[in-house]
RNA sequence: GGGAGUUUAGCUCAGUUGGUUCAGAGCAUCUGCCUUACAAGCAGAGGGUCGGCGGUUCGAGCCCGUCAACUCCCACCA
């Protein structure tokens, strides 16, 4: 078969995916193997995946398909999140330009609509998942809205309900105006923003409301938010305040609306800040509101659920929150009322889905209670049962996190999600139960009534409240408790996420594996960075920096797509990605499958040698040590999570290791047989190679490895052997024959000789067995007729010298010894300082006395080895000139 | 305001308990090669006061202190 000039991934990607999936090579069910498993973060229906995504699915395939190849029963299950704000404002914007308007549908109708909105990104997602090559068990997809799923997440809340771990109450939260629902703390993002502090006088009154006579007549406040001053139900100083001591007892009016509220004292106050004095606003700002509740203060809420003022506010009514700001300013000014205004900088809560800026809000919601359940959870990573990778750098943010965790909102006013299983009759009056009947029998029992008229609660569960069950429930440990499967998968191996959703998620499937499971829901944590584009930034549609995937494989290949986002991620730091490091991986596709065409060559023309060149054994001796060592190193990277390091390795093995030296040393003369023996160990050590290079890699190594074997053996299920025995001698004279001819091969450089052109060597060499076993090669590799050994310097020649051997290039070339002698009296002057710094060290008593006697001994072979270097060095030399 | 992290070659990063020639790798750059698997390649080379200062030590890229810059997380100062 003529084997194409480059790789070519397509074709190749394509017939891999469906043989494997034909062959049902990653359906996992339980047997005697231990299992590894690994359950997908299940991706948001909302749309595509990006590059984030990428790294995160690539890190978990090279630990699945790693594991599935020693020996575990390696099972991933792949799946999708409703994401329920997320989505359902998704689905508002498709339908809005469709012309449908969400309030003219009925719950039903507009479910509809999303969920075929789920069923086509879903797809996209799972399409984009294959085509990376993720090694998922396709029977086992699963996504948080699915029928049991969602009985799963309302049999949690209610059971939380009866625990008292889920309560319903007023409270102050955040709300999203745009999207006009609550969101939990956790959703909203703070960031500086330039605004104004504006001071505004409010008129001192008595307790009938008449002005004050005596001096000053009014008090100067400071706010961000002149809007909310409808709202105020006081004024608030620091008691200690002297400026203030006159206001006992006494009131102000509100500017705007003329309303009379009291002044308060309270410690709370800041005397420093703006003039000292606080408007308390107790319906729009945490503070005022914990303020009113110490204080009794009244609840003015000023504002509608979509950011206008509301009647309350009576004036500026229907206004939007910033255009009434810039309208109670103008008044304000008119009224003579504003005193200054300043510029200020302050963090502004902007809702993480929708971007709007967060109203704080008091609003009836349902929580739940996080301090019990924060108790394990904690303990869980801090007695290390659970390990977090990188550890250093999470493992605080986890702790205080959960040692000051404030109760979850975990209602939303959507209709994506699972609803809320509360039923309410007409006086208000409330049951929780898993179905409408279940809460009907309920209200008969606890109220006496015989024929309650229930309205469901028309709220849905925030989608987090679903996602902290995923490693329990994608094996239906919540549905149907202790099955086999959840017996046999749970706690899961290990969980691979970004750092961002840390607390979303991470922490609160723990909660809930602690909570249902009495057990961890995974061992390790893997946390991968952000995925930034070249310059840093962040990937944004807005940017346009984030590379489409599929276009991306398209151009480059999968393989070389997982080579590119994995060669430059280092474990837990942001990672600056370029479509560069995947033509990096493609370049890689493209030396393997010239390295196939080599061998493939030789196939056709081996020999039973009688006696094989010595020299090609060697090579084939050292390369078995060569890999043996190196995949010694690739378990030690893998057993620490250094995924990107591990890849370094195997790519300079293959790469450097086998194309470069191991493959030249053995390449048979021009159209001369290899020795058969030889091609063997090639295709032998090639198989190894791809078998390491597999987890990464996996399309290209399975194709290549059915061009090398022939039973027809698939390499995505073959089981690693054990790493054979390293023989560090023979290594060691690996390293020695490289870099002698790297040695020899720059010289011949350095005097300007043709590659072409023949040499003859001459070795001046204390340890000639060595020489013998790999004169061979090297006369190959640095072009020499003949190589000799000598007792003395040869004159004419090219002077090299390597370690304490030296070595004489005669050619016929007439030669100009000037620029080796800059060389080597360069070399010269290096470890003459070198064994000067050697001296001073054995010269000082107090190393001698304090050093480790094996360091002391390091530093006297050390300075053995300079005056050896020096020696040969200083002879070459007087024999140039 | 609190906490964490980072700072090593032009770029992206390794550097395990302080001690082998420890100052490294990849990419980029430069030089020479269309050598018979591969020019998406081959053979070589150059390049860094390890952020600054101070300390501990016989010895510091590594430990301690301090300063600076950048990044992230948390927090109710209007």
């Amino acid at each position: 078969m003529e084997l194409s000039k480059n790789f070519e991934p397509a074709a190749i990607e394509k017939k891999w995916t469906s043989h494997w999936k034909n062959k049902n090579y990653f359906q996992s069910k339980p047997d005697n193997r231990p299992p590894f498993t690994v359950v997908i973060p299940p991706p948001n229906v909302t749309g595509v995946l990006h590059m984030g995504h990428t790294l995160n699915e690539t890190v978990q395939d090279i630990l699945v398909r790693k594991a599935r190849m020693s020996g575990f029963n390696a099972c991933w299950v792949p799946g999708s999140d409703h994401a329920s704000i997320a989505t359902e404002s998704k689905v508002v914007h498709m339908l809005t330009e469709k012309g449908i308007n969400k309030k003219d549908l009925t719950r039903t109708e507009f479910l509809e609509y999303a969920f075929e909105w789920k069923e086509k990104y879903g797809g996209i997602i799972y399409n984009q998942i294959e085509r990376l090559g993720c090694s998922v068990d396709w029977e086992r997809v699963s996504f948080t809205m699915d029928e049991d799923y969602y009985k799963a997440v309302i049999s949690v809340f209610v059971d939380l309900y009866n625990k008292g771990s889920v309560y319903r109450g007023a409270r102050m939260i955040h709300w999203d105006p745009a999207a006009r629902t609550a969101l939990s703390d956790e959703e909203v993002e703070y960031r500086d923003i330039a605004g104004k502090l504006y001071y505004v006088s409010y008129l001192i009154v008595d307790e009938k409301g008449i002005p004050v006579t005596s001096s000053p007549a009014s008090i100067t406040i400071a706010t961000q938010r002149p809007e909310t001053i409808m709202g105020d139900t006081a004024v608030c100083v620091n008691p200690s305040d002297e400026r203030y001591a006159h206001l006992k007892g006494k009131f102000v009016m509100v500017p705007l609306v003329n309303r009379k509220v009291p002044v308060i004292f309270d410690e709370y106050v800041d005397k420093e800040f703006g003039t000292g004095a606080l408007k308390v606003t107790p319906a729009h700002d945490i503070n005022d509101y914990n303020l009113g509740l110490k204080h009794n203060l009244e609840i003015v809420d000023t504002l509608n659920e979509d950011g206008t003022l509301g009647e309350a506010a009576q004036v500026f009514v229907g206004l939007d929150r910033f255009a009434a700001r810039k309208k109670a300013v103008e008044q304000l000014i008119a009224d003579g009322l504003l005193v200054k205004e300043e510029d200020y900088t302050t963090r502004i809560g902007f809702s993480q889905r929708s971007q709007a800026i967060v109203e704080p809000r008091i609003s009836t919601q349902w929580f739940v209670k996080m301090k019990d359940l924060a108790e394990p959870a904690l303990k869980e990573v801090t007695d290390a049962r659970i390990k977090i990778h990188p550890g250093e750098k999470f493992l605080a943010t986890y702790k205080y996190w959960l040692e000051n965790v404030k109760d979850w909102c975990i209602s939303r006013q959507l209709w994506w999600g699972q609803q809320i299983p509360a039923w309410y009759d007409r006086d208000g009056r409330f049951e929780v139960a898993e179905t409408e009947e279940k809460a009907i029998a309920q209200f008969r029992e606890k109220y006496s009534v015989t024929n309650p008229q229930l309205t469901r609660d028309e709220d849905v569960l925030d989608t987090w409240f679903s996602s902290w069950l995923w490693p329990m429930e994608v094996f239906k440990g919540i549905s149907n408790p202790g099955n086999e499967e959840i017996k046999y998968y749970y706690p899961t191996s290990v969980l691979v996420t970004g750092q961002d959703i840390i607390f979303f998620w991470v922490a609160r499937m723990i909660m809930a594996g602690m909570e249902y499971m009495k057990e961890k829901p995974f061992s390790d944590v893997y946390f991968t960075g952000m995925v930034r584009d070249k310059q840093g930034r962040k990937m944004s549609k807005q940017l346009g920096n984030s590379p489409d995937l599929l276009e991306l494989i398209d151009k480059f290949g999968a393989d070389a797509v997982r080579f590119g986002i994995m060669i430059s991620s280092p474990a837990g730091n942001d990672l600056l990605f370029d479509d560069s490091s995947c033509e990096q991986g493609r370049n890689f596709n493209n030396k393997i499958w010239n390295a196939l065409k080599l061998i493939k060559r030789w196939e056709a023309n081996q020999s039973e040698a009688v006696s094989p060149e010595p020299g090609k054994n060697f090579a084939v001796e050292w390369f078995d040590n060569r890999l043996n060592e190196v995949r010694t190193e690739v378990d030690r990277l893998y057993a620490e999570f250094r995924l990107s390091e591990a890849l370094k390795a195997v790519y300079s093995l293959v790469w450097d290791d086998f194309c470069s030296w191991y493959l030249e040393w053995v390449k048979p003369e021009y159209e001369k047989p290899i020795d058969s023996n030889i091609y063997q160990q090639t295709v032998s050590y090639f198989e190894q190679l791809m078998h390491l290079l597999h987890p990464f890699m996996p399309f290209i190594s399975e194709e290549i490895y059915h061009h090398l074997q022939h039973q027809d053996e698939d390499l995505t299920v073959k089981q690693y052997a054990a790493i054979g025995m390293k023989n560090q001698n023979i290594l060691k004279t690996g390293s020695v024959l490289k870099e002698v001819i790297t040695g020899i091969r720059d010289a011949r450089n350095k005097a300007q000789l043709k590659p072409k052109e023949s040499i003859q060597l001459h070795i001046l060499s204390q340890d000639r067995p060595v020489y013998n076993r790999i004169q061979s090669i090297l006369a190959r590799q640095v072009n020499a007729e003949a190589i000799q050994f000598t007792e003395t310097p040869v004159d004419n020649s090219i002077n090299v010298v390597i370690q304490k051997d030296k070595f004489f290039i005669e050619t016929s070339t007439p030669l100009d010894p000037t620029t080796q002698i800059e060389q080597l009296q360069k070399d010269l002057e290096y470890y003459k300082g070198f064994l000067i710094s050697v001296e001073k060290k054995l010269n000082n008593e107090r190393f001698i006395q304090n050093a480790k006697p094996e360091v002391v001994n390091i530093e006297r072979n050390k300075k053995a080895d300079a005056e050896s270097k020096i020696k040969a060095i200083k002879e070459t030399l007087e024999n140039l000139n």
